[in-house]
DNA sequence: TTGTAGGCGTTATCAA
DNA sequence: TTGATAACGCCTACAA
């Protein structure tokens, strides 16, 4: 592999001068002397070495992306791969490269973190993933390394993170089934360990609360483990409230669609089903179904400007990017025909 | 961040004595000045720079993984996470850290490729997505730098590849129809631009010839285009054939299914369907579907075994690794009750 | 067993 | 406008 000492022998100039023509200053070149250096360089197919630039110029402009949990095996695996797009092609945009970190079966993330911030592997970090420990997140924060949050926040901590509007999915998913004539609506959630459970399940409440439905607890189910399907026996406890429930919204759309189906629930006419998550297949089922679209291409993208703005040494304000989401309506969740007798 | 000059000076010891202990060689070190050594590691929190590490060591310690395709949208989007998990995972487990890249909209891939390899950023690429020229691939292999091409060979060309048996797979796929009673097995296929394409339509023809079924290309649909969706009509000319097909095998099972709905048409009753894709969905659909399952992350996993041996300068053999799939039976192949009369 | 010093390929500061 | 040359932080022959 030819070097730039080489390049500069070959053009008869100084190495010096080779580099300002490879980054175009940051002290100008003659005419000249920059067409022989350009030659130079295309004759012996010259590359700059990565690492000798990097350790020269003390940034590697490589943004990390610690995947936590992608290690585990019960992974909602066609999750992720929209905000890697938006991640890969923002940083590619802005003439980064990206690493990916997993921390695989029980490697301590805290170690891996510690890894990546001090040895230089890269400019800063974005974390994706629930299963990431919150004290690993404010433990980033606090040491200054440029680190965004994706997707997730911390409640009760102000620091970078980038999410969408989880509170107002349930609460324009809830307000649209009441609209439709909707009275009585079970809410099978996520575990409220992590914001987008609480978030989910306080929409939900307040669109109740402006609508004058009262809450029913009895019509809602929290699962404790974030990572637990929902269960039968989970559907049938909210099937069983009094009067039943006419719409059910949940963010396992397409495994409480299944069950649905195997107790011999039709929807919608038994009961109508409304999707917070977005499930890839939700358009293809039975039942096409009523689902939120998260923005997470566009949220992949406002992770990387938030994330190289921290690299360049600003404080991005507001701290939180909030992107809203969209309800797409397909057949789950018609307009109630109110029975008249 | 402390150098390792600051170690040195702290243990007083010299840069030399460091680097050994933090290497374990080549060359031993007392114990009495490990410890100074490793003490002073820990007080001062020092972290090698990886920067200046690859610099020295001339390698990075890096595998690059060049997914094509992810920046295009229409992109089946939960297809790779497993093969990006199972890279990542064996990656880690040799200590060498993955570097994502993805090419996205007219990025020229040649120029990317020459990027990569030229600029020291990796040791080693992995090859994915079908939407990546053969010419790239030849290319990468030509030049010598360790290359691995994922999920795919190039029919006619031996070169460093894992890949699943898709012959084998539309083979077993096709006798497990026949001995099941079916009789007039349709195939709705892909391009036959890239190897699975052909070498499935092949399984699929040498298991019909064993069982004495003649080639039918009225019940055979291949579209130019590996990218374009099943379509409707393309659907109905398949169930047009005289005698009709009883059953479909295609490797878009999800859009087949939902498409066969729309017509109308009930599965298995009307027409048994069998996925070469391993669609997520597949479990979860009205009938849930027999399918291939495809061993993605052991493929990620022997790729980077392979690309790593490629590192250290041995000459794996065979170049190819082929693994096996997996028929799993779901409800949509039903045994084929022979009507009597 | 340990220390010294040259080299890895760039960048960027001095001079000229 | 350009050329020498000292960093950048680590590795590793060569000496001691």
């Amino acid at each position: 592999m030819p070097t730039i000492a080489d390049v500069a022998k070959r053009a008869g100039v100084s190495v010096a001068t080779v580099s300002y023509v490879l980054n175009n200053g940051p002290r100008p070149v003659a005419p000249k002397t920059r067409q022989k250096v350009l030659r130079a360089i295309q004759e012996l197919d010259y590359y700059p070495n990565a690492s000798a630039q990097r350790l020269a110029r003390r940034r590697t402009e490589c943004l990390g992306l610690l995947l936590a949990g992608l290690g585990d095996s019960n992974f909602s695996s066609s999750y992720f791969l929209e905000y890697i797009r938006g991640i890969s092609y923002a940083a590619e945009a802005h003439g980064y490269n990206v690493m990916l970190f997993t921390g695989h079966r029980g490697a301590q993330i805290e170690t891996l973190c510690r890894n990546i911030s001090h040895r230089g592997l890269v400019d800063g970090l974005l974390l994706l993933g629930s299963s990431l420990p919150d004290s690993v997140v404010l433990d980033q924060w606090r040491k200054g390394f440029p680190t965004v949050l994706v997707a997730r926040r911390i409640p009760g901590h102000t620091g970078y993170c980038v999410l969408q509007d989880y509170w107002g999915s349930a609460y324009q998913a809830t307000r649209y089934l009441i609209a439709n004539g909707y009275q009585r609506i079970g809410f099978l959630g996520q575990s409220l360990q992590f914001n987008y459970g609480v978030e989910r399940l306080e929409g939900y409440r307040q669109a109740l609360k402006e609508a004058g439905i009262p809450y029913d607890p009895t019509l809602v189910s929290i699962p404790p483990d974030p990572r637990d399907d929902p269960t039968p026996h989970e559907i049938a406890a909210i099937l069983a409230a009094s009067p039943p429930p006419d719409a059910l919204l949940t963010d396992r759309e397409v495994v409480v669609a299944s069950i649905l189906r195997d107790m011999g629930k039709k929807i919608p006419d038994d009961i109508a089903l409304l999707g917070l998550d977005e499930s890839e297949s939700a358009p293809f089922l039975e039942v096409p179904l009523t689902t939120v679209r998260f923005p997470k291409f566009e949220l992949g993208v406002a992770a990387v400007e938030m994330l190289l703005k921290l690299i360049a040494g600003e404080k991005p304000h507001p701290p939180e990017v909030v992107l809203p989401t969209q309800l797409i309506v397909r057949s789950s969740t018609p307009p109630k025909r109110t029975e008249r007798r």
